[in-house]
DNA sequence: TTATTCTCAATACAATTGACTTGGAAAAGC
DNA sequence: GCTTTTCCAAGTCAATTGTATTGAGAATAA
């Protein structure tokens, strides 16, 4: 056989490649001649490791999700001392805007698969599968607020989770598009928590 | 000559047959061929009232931002006797929300315009141009509700627009992703406005 | 060594795309 | 009636698309 490679991590190579023209052609830019001169290698070998141009985009759209959520995981772990739940939503929204490049790739990226989603039935499922977990995340932040007596007891934690998380992708959207600058969006979401967090 | 055709009227009969397959199959699924079919022209016909398909996607843009505007006014003149800012606010940003299948459209339509603005500078100065005149009309609102003491003063106006503003927008995106029921997203704007208008 | 199997390059292919050209039909002005 | 201008249908064109095919190089197992 030839030298021996490693499938999972071609493909996340070649992902990464969709990623960085999704980012700046779109996805329908994106042909799979494109993608395998962005990655270095040639229609062939792509075709090699994803056997048609929807399994590629599957698979990239779960490596990007896994990618933020571990992001996010890292940052929430890298918190000083026992965290709040306050910062623990701050520290995991704040991840979630598009305030550096790689962020904002991220979610140039995911938009795009987002668009796609709309008219796809299939990547319907993997586009919105990841919002129950993290609505279901906030609200037990809220809930421990209320239990700290750092949130007012009549907050519904399910609501606030579903209002933080709406907030947050209104704002990616408009700092996406400038209509609305980063350190602005930043200083709304922390008056918007201000106002949860009333204690 | 033959029979004088009204242009405009053509040119929004094609923006709207455009509409339709955008929002069942996204833009970039839209070609002149298909828009054609779909407005029961042929293609030459189509070609002979726009010489481009840019020409004919920034035509329905805009024509599309157009018509939601004027849906707003006219269901805010509906509004009986002088409304309240709050009423003001809550009806436009129920006309925004994808409530019913008409509003349904549009806001796939607008989405998809929004991506490809995302990879087009000419088309994102299109996009984006309504923005800052709805803030002010969002935040004109807010400070009338001061004035009247129905908004705490400590509120910024200018804040409170673009916080609504982002989390309409948010909420609409899950709403047409189906994370998020129409209803729900409703009870979570009334319960935002609430605790806007404290008074 | 030999053979098998993994890896991948090159090419072909049918379909679709936006843009363009050509030509003719239809009606208004003279 | 004749010209002129407007309108539009059919067809062509090169480019690009995703997919499929073919075959060769390369390394491991026998």
């Amino acid at each position: 056989m030839p030298k021996r490679v490693d499938h999972e991590e071609r493909r996340r190579a070649i992902a990464e490649a969709l990623w960085r023209i999704a980012c700046a052609r779109g996805l329908d830019g994106a042909s799979l001649r494109d993608v395998a001169a962005e990655a270095g290698i040639s229609l062939g070998q792509l075709q090699h490791y994803f056997s048609s141009k929807d399994e590629m985009l599957v698979f990239a759209l779960k490596y990007l999700g896994g990618l933020a959520e571990q992001r996010i995981r890292t940052r929430l772990l890298g918190l000083a001392g026992p965290p709040s739940p306050r910062d623990v939503l701050r520290e995991t929204v704040m991840e979630m805007l598009p305030l550096d490049d790689a962020s904002r790739t991220g979610n140039l990226v995911q938009i795009a698969y987002f668009v796609r989603a709309l008219h796809d039935e299939r990547l319907r499922g993997h586009a919105k599968e990841g919002v129950p977990a993290l609505r279901a995340f906030f609200a037990d932040r809220v809930r421990e607020g209320i239990a700290r007596g750092e949130v007012s007891a009549d907050r519904s934690p399910d609501a606030e989770a579903m209002l933080l998380i709406a907030l947050t992708d209104g704002l990616t959207t408009h700092v996406l598009l400038e209509a609305c600058g980063p350190e602005e969006a930043v200083s709304l979401l922390d008056a918007h928590l201000d106002r949860l967090f009333t204690a």
